[in-house]
DNA sequence: TATGAATGAGGCTTCATTCAT
DNA sequence: GATGAATGAAGCCTCATTCAT
């Protein structure tokens, strides 16, 4: 049996390595479409270094989830802290701090938000242990907890309606967030121009207009850099 | 005249069985999940036979697109005409149209929507033949001209404020609509409770309240039957 | 995709080819030497063909004990039966009958027996389905079953001594049988020199000696053809 | 003189640890399903130590049968002396002599013994180096060597008849041993009855009244503590 | 001596697709 | 038109073996 030098690193930079070229791949062709063949030759390491390192195909997918998904607690929490903090003057803000978490969110791995989105799809429930299931629920729910949280103190200091349901609102905050990174994508992929900026921060100046008691286009211009 | 049961289905009710029994599937299992075998056992025919009425897979795959993506040009068109014939009297009112039409949508063919989801996520593009391609890209871009004649419509109308950029606000729409659908399908396979009419009904009554100029709350009350 | 052409055969003509393709190899290198591609290319045909017609590989394997072990079944009831209508005269004769059984079971269905064994020596039990441990299991004990009527009807009929117990006695006649034909398979590959018949014939000699009431050494003669 | 405790283990010592490890495992999942790795992990040793004392997994299987075999040669050695000695006093005591070693054989090792029996059925022969087979043919030449002798010598002694050939006898002492052992350690997987003892005392006992001259029941039940 | 990360041949299995009937 | 047996490329995964440390 013929065996090829092996060129150690160390497992943290091993794990990071592959998860970096799935990632890639997967942001590329999508996750049917990717070999793990094909992630070992991208690397140029054997297929059974993967192995070494994740379970299996699915195992390797959903570790891409974890990083975006916990950065997206960290990123919630630390906005509710600085509310606490008093940081924040009113609604447009907090909902501008919305928009920056998670526009942050999307730069800090635009990839793992598309597996995310993917898991969401459900494309993956079968072939998923109920372990990682339930990891990967928690982390979701102490998300949308954060979320719901910060919009009730938001409404507590007088800054967002007091009739405003804080389930519906976190819900359509994230699916909006979603939608639209979803289509954007969509439309860079035809046409190679980038709008998702522009329009995310569309959406939630309408989001922010419309969820504040005390809006007038001024805050709206302060905040959004816009009209409506 | 006396006919005979014919023997064969038509052509064209081969299809549409196909069809069904396709997108019952791929919405159940995932496209990649679903076999061709499976789509042929649960109509007790043969493979051959789908191989007779669809080029591949893929081609059956994309061939579900089409009804929805018409549907939804169809929807709008008729909201377009609606419009003209003055049928609204406001804005809370068109985008309450908006919302009628996606809904739908939604209820005319959820499966179709996943579908072109899984478009807009690029997990097909590799597959698809580029006259395919067209073909789709042609009717979504019907749909989203007639999405910003209505919008440039209501403007003129006085319904929504003028300084809305149409094209933000289309490609919003639809971003929320989509992120909304397939948020509340997730939670729904987690929780089996629907709140897609509830949250979507929410979505877009925030987006109403933002982009009419006139509005008040008891036109939400109204139109949406809910206090913000 | 090219696909070569397909020669149709029967169903039947199918899987007795395969069966006797995989018994041949299985016999040759043992299971875990033998791979489905061998199997396969053996016999000119596609590796899927060996899966449309068994579920997997040890689907196959354990296919392939079922016939000798029904034939053994069959073979004992028979014998049961010769003996009901009185065509077995004394001690000496049973026991030369189950060698006949044993000894046509291995003209039947060398590799089969083999498989048996292998089965026996537990190297499968991980693999298999606890259904198809069930059925095996189940001719296995109508066999036994068999073999143990037949030695109480013998001890009836005064044969052989009514002190022997059947449950010892019938395990002892199936481990002889196999513990004969391991040894001396063993010994063919090394020596090429084929001492099955003759060793066997001895060891139940031996055994109708031990057993039967009334011998003396003309009827080890007459039904054994030798001395002890 | 005081002396610190080794750091490592003695060769010897690694050697049988590892052999002892190799052999539970083979013994409860078989050779292909028990892997180098298992076999390393259990005994908290790196996988590159058992390459260090053997060359292959191969290698160390088959070191597993020499320890079985010398024991078995050993054994008999001492049963010939100790017949050389006088100390048997007629068949059924010789023919209890290789009821004996051969259980002894078994307390000894097991494991050892369907490793010998695996050999056998010759699911190893194309693994194997032809030196190895060599040694192992071998060793059991020489056993085989030793209870001919041990047949001849009671033959001479007039313990057992003179008519009897001891290349049968031999062979059949051996399968009967092999074949009881197989069969009952097979329904102790399934029952979790042992009656290993029971059964082959039984079936040596029926060879001891089959091959001795003398017998009667008396001597039967003194040597085997049964009644034919 | 001892380790264990790395390798990749090789096995099992799936399934889209074809084509003789 | 309709069928389904046959195909084989391609993917996943295992694990014996190596070798730098």
């Amino acid at each position: 049996m013929i065996v090829g030098k092996p060129r150690f690193k160390s497992r943290e930079e091993r794990i990071t390595e592959i998860q970096r070229a799935a990632k890639k791949l997967f942001f590329e062709k999508g996750y049917q479409n990717s070999t793990v063949d094909e992630i070992a030759r991208l690397l140029e390491i054997g297929k059974g270094t993967v192995y070494f390192y994740f379970k299996n195909k699915d195992d390797l997918y959903i570790s891409l989830m974890t990083p975006v998904t916990e950065e997206m607690g960290k990123g919630l929490k630390k906005f509710e802290n600085e509310i606490d903090k008093g940081k924040f003057e009113n609604g447009c803000d907090i909902i501008k701090g919305f928009f920056k978490v998670f526009y942050s969110l999307y730069k800090y791995d635009a990839e793992g938000i598309k597996i995310v989105q993917s898991f969401q799809q459900g494309d993956l429930f079968p072939k998923m242990s109920s372990e990682t299931f339930e990891t990967l629920n928690n982390l979701a729910r102490f998300s949308y907890g954060v979320m719901r949280n910060i919009i009730l103190k938001a409404k507590k200091m007088g800054f967002i309606k007091k009739t405003l349901d804080e389930f519906a609102l976190a819900d359509i905050l994230w699916a909006t967030f979603i939608g639209v990174v979803q289509l954007e994508e969509s439309k860079f992929r035809a046409t190679k121009k980038d709008h998702l900026y522009k329009t995310l921060n569309y959406a939630f100046a309408l989001i922010a207009r419309a969820t504040c008691d005390d809006y007038d286009n001024s805050k709206i211009k302060k905040y959004f850099d816009l009209r409506l």
